[in-house]
DNA sequence: GTGTATTATGACCACCTGGTCACACTATGA
DNA sequence: TCATAGTGTGACCAGGTGGTCATAATACAC
């Protein structure tokens, strides 16, 4: 997992653990508001206040950096979903994809940064080694859900008259797209996703999951 | 319509169309391969083969030739759904989102690049009126799909215990998705949409349409 | 206190950007 | 044929970029 090319130079993992997350805190939020090709290692440093030289002590360029960043992303979120999820362990296929949904709202709530990271590596062609960076997040999924759905088909709690993948699909879909509009207000068409109260959040949650229940089954 | 803020100067309306198309088509192929910020005019000029002082002749900013570009494209994909949806009037909702959808696959087809600038405005932050921009192609599920969803949601056809802006959000998202995901291989999860035959998208199309249907109705 | 290894620094580099402008070119009309 | 107006041009500018490196500061061992 921590083989990182060895771009990561030693001098940064000598650094106090406090000034680590302070450089990737910083990082994270240059990528995250800028993109990767606008976001400016100047900055980085500006913000830090430290000398641009010494980021270049720690990482081999920008790309090692910006990669340092999202490997910190993929492993928060893999820990923040196994913890929200696993915990309780309810069966019904429906009940663990919403709480897949409800997991991935309180990842935005908790660390809205990374997720725009994300959704920059996801929507910018030009992030490097992009396709690999986003087949790590989506292998969440693929190898998670893909198992659970082919479960839940032959369970008979979903219908047999689609392919597996298309399920993963549409769940995929609205979940990210639901993640999104919460995410980002303009794409939620005027439902006020990122506004509502907790309540009110949680009974949109239920519509959506609702129609995908009613759609799916039988 | 084509107000423009006066940034299109005189000389381009000036230049024979042929011409026109020219520099409109090299600038969406730069601006949807870059996006905004990392397009470079420059090399806008060099793959035109005319100088870089000559598309300041015709535009007063690179802003504003973006704006261009982008106008064409609402104009374009606002004829392609009205020819492609209105044609057969028929009254089914479900009948007619499929259309649209259908209608989507096929303005993809025939104008990739300029499906790939809208997906570059939407999902790039920096990009001159961006929340303007994107409200423009929106008004179309909207303007568009709202007044239609209500009717069908009296009418009968949509369940009732839903929002409205609820069902146009989730039209929004599976269609929107969809069609990301053919334009975009990697984003379909394997399902491999923008390699499929004519007969095998038109049978995902349905798979997706058939659940929506069955989720929304009752 | 001295010497050595590690880290911090910012001036500096080559390169590219969006944008300008004085000048060259061309077409038109008299 | 000449003058004028409109168009094309590319060297040039200031500003920003990612990246380098000689030097300064520091930490640590003896």
């Amino acid at each position: 997992m921590n083989i990182m090319n060895n771009t990561v130079k030693n001098t940064f993992h000598n650094l106090p653990e406090q000034k680590r997350d302070m450089i990737v805190q910083a990082a994270v939020k240059e990528f995250a508001s800028k993109g990767y090709q606008k976001a400016s290692v100047n900055a980085i440093a500006r913000e830090l206040g430290i000398a641009k030289g010494s980021l270049y002590q720690y990482f081999a360029n920008k790309e090692a950096l910006f990669l340092h960043v999202f490997e910190t992303f993929t492993t928060l979120v893999r820990e923040s979903v196994k913890k929200r999820v696993s915990s309780a362990g309810g069966r019904d296929f429906f009940i663990l994809t919403r709480k897949v949904l409800m997991a991935g709202i309180d990842f935005i709530d908790r660390h809205p940064e990374y997720f725009q990271l994300y959704l920059r590596v996801l929507f910018e062609l030009d992030v490097p080694r992009r396709e690999e960076l986003v087949a790590k997040v989506r292998l969440f999924s693929g190898e998670y859900f893909g198992p659970i759905c082919e479960q839940a088909q032959k369970g008979g709690q979903i219908r047999k008259d689609i392919q597996p993948q298309m399920v993963i699909f549409i769940l995929d879909a609205m979940m990210d797209r639901f993640l999104q509009a919460y995410a980002e207000p303009y794409l939620d068409g005027g439902l006020g996703l990122s506004v509502k109260s907790g309540r009110e959040l949680a009974d949109a949650v239920d519509s959506v999951m609702q129609v995908l229940q009613d759609g799916l089954s039988v």
